[in-house]
DNA sequence: TTTTTGTATTACTGTGTGGTTATATAGAAA
DNA sequence: TTTCTATATAACCACACAGTAATACAAAAA
């Protein structure tokens, strides 16, 4: 497969979704459902968020496709519906180390 | 390699470098430096940016590691640091095409 | 029906940051 | 030195959005 090319609308496009995963509480929430299905309930139990703070971050995360919904009677189920994010999150962890020895050594080299 | 635990500190440091890339302006800057090193006066000509707006995202990219900086004379150059920034983008890529495709499936079912 | 429970939405406030203009700084040339 | 060029920084404005409290909505129970 060719590789489209970067157009401005491609490159707002690509940033609009790195938007999305650039909010700790959103991150938390896709690790809490890394674990499986969970109702909204369940997912202020396990982050922390207050409801109406968590549920519009799960609209956003459904709305770009993050997660998929289904209800069940009063509740409502989140799923993970792209777990492509966390090879995302393992690639910025390696940046992130990378970037932590670089800075070591600069403090290194000046001591 | 064991992958570290996810704790809120890693998970705000993960974040903060999502928020580097959610802008298509550094978008472009990286993809610009995708083909070398330029110094700031080329970026300028092939992103667009002015050159105070380009300078401020450059000394982000900068601080976060996504680019390294060599003075000659009068010119700065920039060069890519981190080329896994490409990866992220194609799995972005492919997201963004699975969520298309299951847009127009949605389309298609309720016409 | 009314009530209760789980979730979504509205309205608001505060904060962060992208873009711009003007100014400052660094280095080379005159 | 003074002047010019390339880049960085400061100060400002405008807008987006995270968090919160109050309210609305949906579905089940009474």
């Amino acid at each position: 497969m060719k590789a489209a090319a970067l157009t401005p609308d491609l490159l707002s496009a690509v940033a609009d979704r790195f938007k999305v995963l650039a909010e700790p509480a959103r991150l938390t929430v896709l690790n809490a459902l890394r674990k499986g299905p969970r109702h909204v309930s369940a997912l202020i139990d396990e982050t922390g968020l207050n409801q109406a703070n968590l549920s519009k971050h799960l609209q956003m995360l459904h709305a770009h496709g993050f997660v998929s919904r289904s209800r069940d009677g009063l509740f409502v189920y989140y799923e993970l519906a792209d777990k492509s994010v966390f090879a995302l999150c393992d690639i910025l962890c390696g940046q992130l180390k990378r970037h932590a020895r670089a800075a070591v050594t600069r403090f290194r080299a000046v001591r």
